[in-house]
DNA sequence: GGTTTTCCATACTCTGGCGTATGGTCATTG
DNA sequence: CAATGACCATACGCCAGAGTATGGAAAACC
């Protein structure tokens, strides 16, 4: 018997609304999501969504601890793993060809930023990111204010590329060009 | 005899609505530009907005280009002065805490690059201001592709700060703790 | 002085979306 | 077998906003 595909689920659970969601604002943004719409994506109507929800709002809240986990988990794999501290900063460069949801949804609510839902969970996780960042620059001998100008300079280089490659500025994370630019970063911004 | 108050101006014009346009995007950004809403704002019906625009995409692209030309005239003002390419490169950071409306609608139309008259302006201005900071470290000795990688570096540390802002993660624009990091973005960023 | 133009107000239709009330179907439980 | 629960569809009321049609007031023009 062949598995069911998505349309043809038996029932619903609220975790494929959430899963939904997430892909609807990597693809258009929060300000796209909307009941309606994500019931009409589910090939459903809104009824079961207000059977699993008690509103947008709360099914947006679920949605965002859904990505903030998964991307906690995924930075504590990623980086844990990794015992030099310049490796882990190189890498956290390396990360942004990778996880393509993630990164997509993380733009878009970089781009959301005012919403109150969204602000909060930006501020934990570039909070977390930045610690990170300042850790790793300081076990490089950095002191602690100086660690923690450089985490946010890099940091701020992240976020300005994901802003270029929203504007469609960037080189295709494929190129040559792409691996220049990468490696121009690390040499300016990461100790040897 | 005293000068008239907004709200008691006799009559509006298109450029009044795109002067208030900007404002509002610059509080609350593009989506939330609609007719009914600034025309409250301006303390008059939408019939008056219809005498004087088709719609509101009309709006919104006059607004964005009398915008994109006055940042354009600031740009070759501030660094046209300056001869010395070391000293225009730290007065683009510098001139972050200046012209603050010009950089409240930037962000704004930073975090809307997904729409489609909002997408081309963003290009351009980027792309004239990656040439302007390219040109600069190309004066300072860097060859074209170090300096072109240079450029996008410092121009990503600008709009991730920008990014920061918007989540209330950066330091107070006039606080020792923003002079510091300022200074350490120039040593980090700009050859002596 | 009458006509035209400019500017704006009011009332209306339509749309997309939120959320609720109600009822139907099928699976589960006792 | 009847009752209950899980899940969902349908119909409805409401809201905010876009845009249109129409008319009024005042200034400008001939």
């Amino acid at each position: 018997m062949e598995p069911l595909k998505k349309n043809e689920k038996v029932t619903l659970s609220a975790e494929d609304w959430e899963r939904e969601a997430l892909e609807l604002i990597a693809e258009n943004g929060v300000q796209a999501l909307a009941v309606e719409p994500l019931a009409r994506r589910m090939g459903i109507t809104k009824g079961s969504f207000y059977w699993h929800f008690s509103g947008r709002e709360s099914l947006l809240v679920k949605a965002l601890q859904r990505w903030e986990e998964h991307d906690g988990r995924n930075l504590n794999r990623a980086l844990g793993e990794i015992d030099h501290p310049r490796d882990r900063l190189v890498s956290f460069f390396r990360r942004v060809g990778k996880e393509k949801l993630t990164h997509e949804v993380y733009s878009e609510l970089c781009a959301a930023a005012g919403h109150p839902q969204v602000e909060p969970v930006l501020e934990r996780v570039a909070e977390r990111r930045l610690e990170h960042l300042s850790a790793a620059f300081e076990e490089l001998g950095l002191d602690a204010v100086k660690a923690r100008n450089q985490a946010r300079l890099t940091y701020s280089v992240y976020l300005g590329f994901l802003q270029l490659q929203r504007q469609h500025q960037t080189p295709s994370l494929t190129s040559e060009e792409f691996d220049a630019y990468i490696e121009h970063v690390i040499r300016t911004l990461i100790p040897s």
